[in-house]
DNA sequence: CTCTGTAGTAAACGGTCGTTTACTTTTTTA
DNA sequence: TAAAAAAGTAAACGACCGTTTACTACAGAG
């Protein structure tokens, strides 16, 4: 046993990542890994599930993201407790773990790139899209800018994560991407204080 | 003439920015005009050269817009002179034309589309949807805030154009884009108030 | 040493791909 | 109105698609 399988996955991921899933034959992946596209079949029952595969890892991936981050889940009301004791500085903080995750780790990074060819071809692909990387995170900050007590928490939050969200971008396109994170924590520094003040 | 030509190109681009390039098929296209692939090749030499039309289009829209709208080119020295004297409501107005164009005009917003599609395969297409999304207006902005005066340009570009191009996405996940589009309004506003503001 | 299950290869399957060809219909024009 | 050009059809081309099949190599267990 050598771990073909999860080599596979990766291999699968990366190609994903670059060209989407209809682009990708099944000879691409096994070529990747020196192999022969039967040998795959060994380990997948085809191409859709090594799709779905990786879509149930990232789910894997998430939750234990979530729970080491100790975000807040279950009914309105508790999540809405959780966040009045939230201070600026866990925010900031949070931010740049995810401004990180999504960027460099290599997983999420392929992940969010593959999220992004998929969004349009299927609904589904376009409500994961949505939920991980553009409605999701605006409405949790949303909420949180809201029971923190801010006048506007739809366009605090826009103010907070779309910088954020166009810097991933930024990252894609640029040879070095250490200037834009560099300029992303300086952002999410700057936010933070501005949000300690208007707390005041 | 019934303009075949042009509706094969409008066609391949709906396509294209559903599915991506390598997804869409020739016999796709043609089945979307009610004719036979065999037709098609009357007025393309191929799949490529439809797909190189589509971006000789968005290029020479792109310049209309550009003179339209006054947007300076030419060396430094004179752009530097002509970003001086940008009032901050010629700034939102020009924002809240972009954040309309690349949203609501079908031809503009299914490029972009297109454009997210292509951007990891091909080092060209990296290229032209950091030039036209990413990196150029951030980089117009850049220079422009560096023009007026701005302590730290690249962050107050960032904060501004950001939020915009996060809009886009939540606009492509959205059943009604209005929404998107009002806040992106108010956001504009919101960022140009401010702009008067530290320019006093 | 044999048995058994796993991982792999090579070839074939029907189907679709982009493109070309030969031919017909429609439209323009002189 | 007849010739010519343009636009469209149907079929075929070789190549590649995802998947299946038949067969081989080889590990560890009894």
């Amino acid at each position: 046993m050598g771990g073909t399988k999860e080599r596979i996955l990766l291999a699968a991921l990366r190609l994903f990542a670059r060209d989407g899933y209809e682009a990708v034959s099944v000879s691409d992946i096994a070529e990747q890994l020196g192999i022969t596209k039967g040998a795959l079949y060994r380990h997948y029952a085809g191409k859709r599930d090594i799709f779905n595969s990786i879509l149930a890892r990232m789910e894997q991936r998430d939750a234990e993201l979530a729970r080491d981050n100790q975000v807040p889940e279950g009914p309105k009301e508790e999540m809405e407790k959780a966040y009045r004791s939230v201070s600026a500085e866990q925010i900031a903080a949070f931010s740049k773990t995810m401004l990180r995750y999504w960027a460099q780790d290599e997983f999420a990074s392929l992940f969010r790139r593959m999220l992004i060819l998929e969004q349009f071809r299927d609904p589904e692909m376009s409500r994961l899209c949505q939920q991980y990387l553009v409605s999701g995170p605006l409405g949790y900050l949303t909420d949180l800018f809201a029971a923190l007590g801010l006048p506007e928490p739809r366009k605090a939050a826009a103010e907070f994560y779309g910088p954020m969200f166009l810097l991933w971008s930024v990252c894609d396109g640029a040879d070095d991407p250490s200037r834009a994170i560099a300029l992303g924590d300086e952002l999410i520094d700057a936010a933070a204080a501005r949000l300690e003040k208007g707390k005041e």
